[in-house]
DNA sequence: TCGTGGCCAGTTTTT
DNA sequence: CTGGCCACGA
């Protein structure tokens, strides 16, 4: 054999060696780079690890596994230094790899672009711990906070500012609004919410307001749609501010106008990875495409059966037709399961199966059957909860934690009566979603004070905060102030500053320039101390503390949200060493999800089906698996939907590694209504030898499936009984009376004494100080309490 | 200008 | 059954 032969086939089997940890597909997935390439990942299948593995290997090796060349400089000497190193490990890593590397771009020439924070900080983590501190130079980041990095240099091309603000979705409600009263439009009749959804899309085609004007032709409601589209950007644009939408699109608008922009960035970005490809939006795909034009070195993952937010605009057709948009794609599917049983993912395949339009994926794993999917109908929602109740406590009581245990449900709406039962018979639970920490009242307001404290011209803010807390300044006057501001070209701060000026404003100039000098009296702050500083002077001086403390029980959790956004400052301040306001609101405008949930908390957790994207539980329940409720009532007879949320329901159901369960209830009450539903499509999708059900005889509503009944509920089953089928093994204790000072038993908390027992209907409320899990409230019927 | 009672609507969420 | 918004009265 000739010396190159066996170079090329020493160098092959050194790389196998070096990422042997992983399986075929993986490793091909991740020696591949140097073309378009699809990575088709299914649920579970170590996407991450490729992903790092992937930008590790292409920095340290570039193109070294499918490269043909070899260096000049190899001899019988190298060949016999290579097989010294792969057969016994001898040699210095360093060495091999400079002979081995074929072209390895640097850190600084990688883009690697996640969808959340959470997904980036991760790959940033786990890419530093492969790669050192080099990992530190590669651009990763969600598509928003790369945008928003390239347009801080460029966006002056546009007519921008390059220190422009980001508004939140907040914020763009305030300004349509704003445009409708302006255009005399009643909110009644075009519904702001639906309004930004509409502009949304037309941003997210790259169409302008005047192009959306020619598009409506004679449809009144598209009109008018441009007009306030028309509206709406005139305003951002004098306040110098970008929507999210904005972010993406105006980057877009930069490289399609610029082209020696764009072509900078091209060879800035010689590689260029995609994940969650499938959630990308239009917009989203031509920025990746125009970046990697040039070069088409472009890496997407993704898993198009795990595309459920085309509500929010993005298209599943982008993984779909990958090929056809970048030829002589390669496509990688990863098919190797290492989190679930195989009856679990039996049960997603069989679900999956009947949707039409996907790439086509089947999940196998090596880790064993497991047990059925135990498939509960209850009679109503209450019986649903107590079932889930008692199953996780049944676990518990077998050695697992609280914390291994996940409530999914397709509405927010559904986990109250879950949360109510949970309380009751005191399992620890804890919500996920809902009012994100960036989003509650009180923190945005004091964000409100500090965006104007760096800038008096974004008066968006500034009207949310002129009269909170109340300075008797209304809506009346602030509407005369920006009247004012509007035929002069002034900023409305401008304005109040000399409202003694304007006869209109004469009645209110004393409280309008208290509150000018008020914020001139923080921005001289600002600059003359700290932030954390600065953020005292505001909830103290503005009253705002005050106004808080006057509030009584809700006012102190809004303290506490606040003291918690005071040390995200403190961590700010100490995580940078130049920290500036501007550049604590640049962090927070891209930031949401502050605290997310910690896993070491035990507690189970309870969660809607797209939060639960990208976790993973030992045991899984999901709830309410009713026509009507899943899918959905308003999309139940439309294919495409139908399909969206099937796909959710597959995401669903692969988040459980050990067990899954899936529960209905024949009545539900929902928004004060009962109603009877049948059980859900998925759940017949799923084959009988996967599942084992159990609860209300799916006889007495279906009786065209013969089910299988376990003997031991066989008589409850016969009637629809309102007792809790789960509940059997625990007795209720009913009638046993309670008071203060007793000592109890519990079987999950130990022992503890009660130290207040309150009468409740026919139940009672304890309170009872456990000798090791601290102080928990109980209803006394609901949980086995042994007195000592 | 501010507080309150009635009325209506009511998926899913990141940036 | 909630909560958010609007109109009305003080």
């Amino acid at each position: 054999m000739d010396i190159k032969t066996s170079y090329i086939q020493l160098k092959k089997r050194i790389l196998e060696k070096e990422y042997s940890r992983m399986n075929d597909m993986q490793r091909v997935a991740v020696f591949s780079n140097q073309g378009p390439l699809l990575i088709l990942a299914g649920a579970g299948s170590g996407k991450t690890t490729v992903i790092v593995n992937r930008i590790a290997f292409l920095i340290k090796y570039g193109n070294a596994y499918n490269s043909a060349a070899v260096p000049p400089m190899v001899n019988e000497q190298t060949i016999a230094m290579l097989q010294a190193y792969l057969d016994k490990g001898e040699g210095d890593p360093e060495e091999i790899r400079n002979i081995l590397a074929v072209n390895p771009p640097k850190p600084w020439n990688v883009l690697a672009i996640t969808f959340t924070n959470k997904a980036a900080g991760e790959l940033k983590n786990r890419l530093e711990s492969v790669l050192g501190e080099a990992a530190l130079d590669i651009w990763a980041g969600t598509f928003h906070s790369i945008c928003v990095r390239i347009l801080r240099r460029e966006i002056g091309a546009l007519g921008y500012d390059k220190s422009f603000t980001i508004y939140d979705t907040d914020d763009s409600v305030r300004v349509i609004k704003d445009c409708l009263k302006e255009l005399n439009l009643s909110d009644k009749q075009f519904p702001p919410k639906q309004m930004l959804g509409a502009i949304s899309r037309l941003k997210d085609e790259m169409t302008d307001p005047a192009l959306a004007k020619t598009q409506a032709g004679g449809d009144y409601k598209q009109q008018k749609i441009a007009d306030v589209y028309a509206q709406y950007t005139k305003k951002l644009k004098s306040a110098n501010a970008l929507d999210f939408d904005d972010i993406i699109c105006c980057t877009v608008k930069l490289f399609e106008q610029f082209p020696e922009v764009l072509k900078a960035w091209q060879n800035r970005f010689a590689y260029v990875m995609v994940d969650e490809y499938q959630d990308t939006n239009h917009a989203q795909y031509r920025l990746v495409s125009l970046i990697s034009a040039s070069h088409k070195r472009i890496c997407v993952v993704g898993d198009d059966d795990q595309s459920i937010y085309r509500f929010r605009g993005a298209t599943i057709e982008n993984i779909l037709s990958f090929e056809h948009q970048f030829e002589h794609a390669e496509v990688i599917r990863l098919e190797q399961n290492y989190r679930s049983t195989q009856t679990i993912l039996n049960a997603a395949n069989a679900v999956i199966g009947h949707n039409t339009q996907r790439k086509g994926k089947e999940l196998w794993t090596s880790n064993g059957a497991g047990e059925q999917v135990l498939v509960y109908r209850a009679s109503d929602e209450m019986e649903e909860a107590a079932f889930i109740a008692d199953t996780i406590e049944e676990n518990v009581r077998l050695g697992h934690q609280y914390s291994e245990h996940a409530i999914l449900y397709r509405m927010n709406a559904q986990s109250a009566q879950i949360e109510r039962h949970f309380a009751k018979a005191a399992i620890p639970y804890r919500i996920i979603g809902g009012l994100r920490f960036y989003e509650r009242k009180e923190v945005k307001d004091i964000i409100a004070y500090l965006s104007v404290i760096n800038n008096p011209a974004d008066s968006v803010r500034l009207k949310r905060i002129i009269n909170e807390p109340k300075r008797g300044i209304g809506d009346a006057t602030v509407a005369a102030a920006e009247e004012i501001a509007a035929s002069l070209g002034d900023t409305l701060f401008q304005v109040l500053s000399e409202s003694e000026n304007y006869a209109a404003l004469s009645r209110k100039a004393q409280p309008l320039k208290e509150f000018a000098s008020l914020i001139r009296g923080f921005i001289d702050t600002a600059a003359e101390t700290s932030l954390e500083v600065l953020f005292d002077s505001i909830v103290e001086e503005t009253g705002y503390m005050r106004m808080l403390q006057a509030q009584g029980d809700e006012g102190l959790t809004r303290i506490e949200n606040l003291n918690e956004l005071k040390s995200n400052i403190l961590k700010y301040v100490l995580e940078n060493e130049d920290a500036t306001l501007s550049g604590f609101l640049e962090e927070v405008s891209l930031l949401t999800d502050i605290d997310n949930y910690d896993a070491d908390a035990d507690a189970a957790v309870m969660m809607t089906m797209h939060s639960a994207k990208g976790l993973e539980f030992p045991f899984v329940f999901v709830v309410g698996m009713e026509e009507g409720i899943f899918p959905g009532m308003q999309v139940m007879y439309d294919p495409t939907e139908v399909e969206e949320e099937r796909r959710l329901a597959y995401v669903a159901i692969t988040r459980a590694k050990k067990r899954l369960y899936i529960t209905n209830a024949a009545s539900r009450m929902l928004f004060g209504q009962t109603m009877r539903n049948r059980p859900s499509r998925f759940l017949t999708e799923i084959p009988l030898e996967y599942k084992e059900e159990t609860g209300l005889s799916v006889r007495a509503s279906r009786q065209t499936v013969p089910t299988y009944t376990p003997p031991a509920y066989t008589p409850r089953n016969a009637v629809a009984s309102a007792v809790s089928v789960g509940s059997v093994s625990k007795p209720a204790q009913q009638g046993v009376a309670y008071a203060a000072g007793e000592r109890v038993n519990h079987k999950i908390f130990g022992n503890g004494m009660i130290i207040s027992a309150t009468p409740m209907g026919n139940d009672t409320l304890l309170e009872i100080a456990f000798e090791t899990k601290g102080t928990k409230k109980i209803m006394a019927n609901f949980t086995k309490l042994e007195k000592l």
